[in-house]
DNA sequence: CGGCGCTATGTTACCGATAACATAACAGCC
DNA sequence: GGCTGTTATGTTATCGGTAACATAGCGCCG
């Protein structure tokens, strides 16, 4: 921290005060044990002196590797993807990666252009919370050979690799779990377009479980605009003005299900005697000390986690054992079923 | 999308194709109206056959412009910041820039390995939600030259630029709505350690205020350790035993306030009439169809983008009219005071 | 008609690191 | 004592772009 005269010191100024070339310095930073223990001291003293600061980026056009991963991702803001975040930045972190981030709103051509605009930093690998993806990306993604991992969801012809779970099935757990409860006439509140895709699969698969079951009956409603609080409240009083006699609903997300308790409340319905509810995600405010939300439970930070390590492995040369990864899920019963 | 032998397209190879040299592609990328249309529609279509995508690391590093911001964020689970990300990354995406995320689990020692690792790509700007730095990570810094913003509160002496509102004005705001309505004898729920720093300032407007008052209390208390709804019933639970007469708590964010919430539903308070809880943040759950609680609204996603386009026009050469932005803050009385 | 100012494009020299190969010094071995 | 292998360090070329300075062609003016 010292001379500087207003730019950066390079890697060449440091070698003159160390009187070395500058390759010895790059390499008392990226293998130490390769220079003898004096000369390793004077390089560390002189980079401290000058309060030098590698450039990354010309070392990455140098070696062809970039240190960066990119995560493209629908949206920080509502807990969902949030955690999921910090496990992948944990973990690139811990690895000597950083981690770019790019959020796409849920719409594939924002995704189009988040993807082009990282892939122009050669990253080192590509998540992505869609698993939904226009051709052309799709195809720039195949073509780049760059690691790409989709999360959240198992797709079943992955790009290159995925981590998450099966929503499908996650639907099905929870129609079983509220089959197991007694209830007979089951609502689904999901929300239009955008986060659709995950959203559906949990439908088919709580659908299919009562219609294989014989003795319950399905209903769905979407609400399409608002907070997703308001639509979940808005979709209980849908689903109770056309099929009054509903027992249950299933949310497609713990705060919709937050939007449908206030609702229930607000009509003076006991939860769960005269309507039970259930969210997905498990977020903080479904817990104990929250609402006492039945929801599903995922693995938000180690979905993050692995698909850090997965990339991490594959630029390593270990070739995966597989290229999907099911972290599976877990419904967890609470006071609102 | 096409010829690509294995690795990457480079401009030289567009620029064959394309009849032309290496800088007049640049220039199309760069400054299209610095070549004639015609050029610049066979240049455009060589990059389009061969799919080429610049190198912004080599780009960067010759035209000393990384076009990366970088944001080294305490958290982003638990909904304080993850909205501030998301106005960030959309400002700057807008203006051809990416954000590189750095987490630091509220640590100052992760905060300064993370400022590390950012200035190893030489950002166009960097920006903090921490307000308190090692005094080595604030040197570094201030030599750096990198414009520097730090959110969420309004330092005195901020390294470089700040933009958000003032914690303490919110506490001692709070403060004055339970005095308004008739509450006297109140407590501050907090968290110890990590987040501390924010949350102290909140207590310290709130217990002012309120000993200047001369007519009402002030408790506080704090818990360490657990999800952040455990620390907030275990926090109701604390006043209540220590200060059995307690009618009103102001908890330090919204996730505090409904573990208290659900600690005083246990007990059997009815909120507002027993006790009135108050939180801070107004997160989604907070709202009107949800928990519909008492609290302070602070403009995370703005403070995302203002503090963007700070470094954007700094960066541009237009100075700021002042070094900090205050964007203020609102209480939104709801069913709980 | 020579010179000026445009417009359109090219040439050269970097930016700051690393890879790959080269070299020097020295120890160990037959 | 010469050969080989190892350790420690250096030299050169290159990664893929952009800045800065050329250059060429052309219209226009006095």
């Amino acid at each position: 921290m010292a001379i500087e005269t207003g730019g950066w010191v390079t890697m060449g100024e440091v070698a003159e005060r160390a009187g070395v070339s500058k390759i010895t310095v790059s390499r008392v930073l990226r293998s130490p044990d390769k220079v003898k223990q004096e000369t390793r001291e004077r390089v560390r003293a002189a980079i401290a002196e000058l309060g030098y600061v590698p450039d990354e980026a010309a070392g990455g056009l140098s070696s062809r590797r970039s240190r960066i991963v990119g995560a493209v991702i629908s949206t920080l803001a509502g807990s969902t993807f949030a955690s999921t975040v910090d496990g992948l930045g944990d973990r690139l972190r811990q690895n000597g990666h950083q981690l770019l981030l790019a959020g796409t709103d849920y719409s594939s051509a924002r995704e189009a252009d988040a993807v082009a605009a990282m892939l122009g930093r050669r990253p080192d690998g590509l998540v992505l919370t869609s698993t939904t993806h226009r051709d052309d990306t799709r195809r720039t993604l195949e073509a780049s050979r760059i690691p790409v991992v989709e999360i959240w969801e198992l797709p079943v012809d992955p790009i290159g690799y995925a981590v998450g779970f099966s929503n499908r099935d996650a639907g099905a757990a929870m129609a079983r779990h509220l089959l197991a409860a007694g209830r007979r006439r089951m609502a689904f509140i999901g929300t239009a377009g955008e986060d659709d895709r995950r959203g559906r699969l949990r439908y088919d698969g709580f659908a299919e479980v009562l219609e294989q079951s014989g003795v319950a009956e399905v209903r769905a409603t979407a609400a399409a605009s608002g907070t997703q609080t308001a639509r979940g409240a808005r979709g209980l009083a849908a689903v109770l003005e056309r099929w009054p006699d509903t027992d249950a609903v299933f949310c497609s997300s713990d705060t919709l299900a937050l939007g449908a308790l206030s609702e229930a409340r607000r009509r003076g319905l006991t939860v769960p005697e005269d309507i039970a509810i259930a969210g997905f995600g498990d977020f903080e405010f479904a817990g104990e000390f929250g609402l006492g939300l039945t929801t599903v439970r995922v693995p938000g930070p180690d979905i993050g986690e692995v698909a850090a390590q997965l990339i991490l492995d594959v630029n390593a040369g270990l070739e995966p054992p597989s290229r999907t990864v099911d972290l599976g899920f877990q419904v967890i019963a609470r006071a609102t079923t």
